[in-house]
DNA sequence: AATATACGTATAAAAAATATACGGAACAAG
DNA sequence: CTTGTTCCGTATATTTTTTATACGTATATT
């Protein structure tokens, strides 16, 4: 069994239960009926659950700490982004000021966005009310919208535009919301999006104004061994990766060394 | 009857339900049952029990579209980050390349968040083995760790150095993980954190160089309408603010104007 | 010794969910 | 027009999951 046989439900409770062995190396009963609410005895149900999925450095019941201890060669069964963990290892009573900085609120307005998933999920056309931020002028724009992006703080969608004859990124931001988003028919095919449809491999290594052993904590901290760190995204989107991995700050810790494309 | 009253998986459902109204502006039993595996009998059900919670602007079934469409007045019942609006809004199959740009990868080492989790549960002193970023070198200190910290994108941790018979910020990062974390007892009790028992209440605006029209782009973007955007913090946390929040980069679309602290 | 807090197991009952069936609505194809 | 498909809701019997309760063991504290 693994854990895509479970239910939703149980699955995610047995996430968590993994998730504590690896980040916190314990976990009770208790961790699972405070945080989903369930009884005593389906905790005790999902640990055996939990159990019979883990072939070898399985947790053991420890009665001086009256909790379940991780081995110390224990294997995660799920992934966890920083967020997942510092979920688990976060120790606050609910009305404290968090001990996580606020992320920058950004605002989406859900109109704004049912009119773009309404134009993507149809594949019509739609005309918006664009304020572009080089000229801080408003004026009525069509697009053909074909996806959603995601830079990691900001949702941004990607376009055909009629006003351009090309493919761009656009802020949904920037849209007028009050705006009556009038749509039509796309009557020829669209062109090929050649940007999004090519895949970019960019290079990093540890800033050159580093010293080795400073580079070599870059390394620990960003989880790589070799030389060179490499991560492929849409080409459609490398306009946005310095500025969202910070290669662009003064200080930063990683820089570009070379990028190349793959037709996907 | 709310949110609240609903068990655990039940209360997922229906929050997922919410965003489906909220950012696309339609949902279908579909959506439930194949975002969650369950039943088309039990899919009916969810939507029976949350339209059971809403009182004004409910959505109504169009048999043309043949989904349930949302009021133009809809009213969310629960909070969404971007990242839970971008999960609604994607429409990927699950092979292809993402349309989100990937997050750089931090790493935190099972074993040291262990050994952190524990001596903070405990409040016991910690040995650490930790580089420091300015001299390179790595050299054992203890440390008191109270708290685990997020910046956003990193897990940081807060101690007393005994080192420097302070309070600091450390990166877990840092800390060799092969070393054996030597704990001990606490003898005399901490001195008061008070960086971490400080608010910092942080007021921005947009950047003095944006035109007018743009100001307002930014304020639509960040959710303000007003002539500042206030924001409150620990103190603790302070220095990371203007990095996370853009501040010190070219071209930066919001700036600080003022800080006042206030003691918690 | 008694108490508190952790564990597992067992059982009856309740709740949640599934599988199946039926009828209705809207649309497309023949 | 009829038929088929895809969506909906409702109903019912059944299955699965979960709870409530009880009992016993282990460990630490009072």
């Amino acid at each position: 069994m693994t854990l895509d046989n479970l239910k939703h439900a149980q699955r995610q409770r047995l996430v968590f239960l993994d998730r504590c062995f690896t980040w916190r190396g314990v976990a009770r009963r208790r961790d699972l009926t405070e945080r989903f609410g369930i009884s005593t005895a389906q905790a005790a149900n999902d640990f055996r659950t939990y159990l019979s999925l883990i072939t070898q450095n399985a947790p053991e019941y420890d009665g001086h700490l009256k909790a379940y201890v991780a081995s110390p060669n224990h294997q995660p069964i799920a992934a966890s982004s920083m967020l997942d963990v510092f979920g688990v290892l976060d120790i606050a009573s609910g009305d404290e000021l968090p001990a996580a900085l606020p992320r920058a609120k950004r605002w989406l307005d859900p109109r704004v966005a049912t009119a773009l998933y309404d134009a993507i999920s149809n594949q019509r056309k739609l005309r918006i009310a664009y304020t572009s931020m080089s000229s801080g002028e408003t004026a009525p724009q069509w697009v053909a919208p074909t996806r959603f992006t995601f830079d990691g703080e900001s949702i941004h969608f990607r376009a055909f535009s009629y006003k351009r004859g090309e493919y761009r990124n656009f802020h949904p931001a920037r849209i007028e919301p009050e705006d009556n988003f009038e749509t039509d028919e796309i009557e020829m095919p669209l062109q090929f999006d050649r940007e999004w449809n090519t895949k970019s491999v960019i290079w990093l290594r540890p800033s050159a104004n580093l010293t080795t052993a400073q580079a070599a904590v870059v390394r620990r901290e960003f989880g790589f061994s070799g030389d060179l760190l490499r991560i492929e995204i849409r080409q459609a989107l490398e306009f946005f990766f310095d500025h969202r991995w910070g290669l662009t700050e003064p200080g930063a810790r990683l820089e570009r060394v070379k990028t190349e494309t793959i037709i996907l």
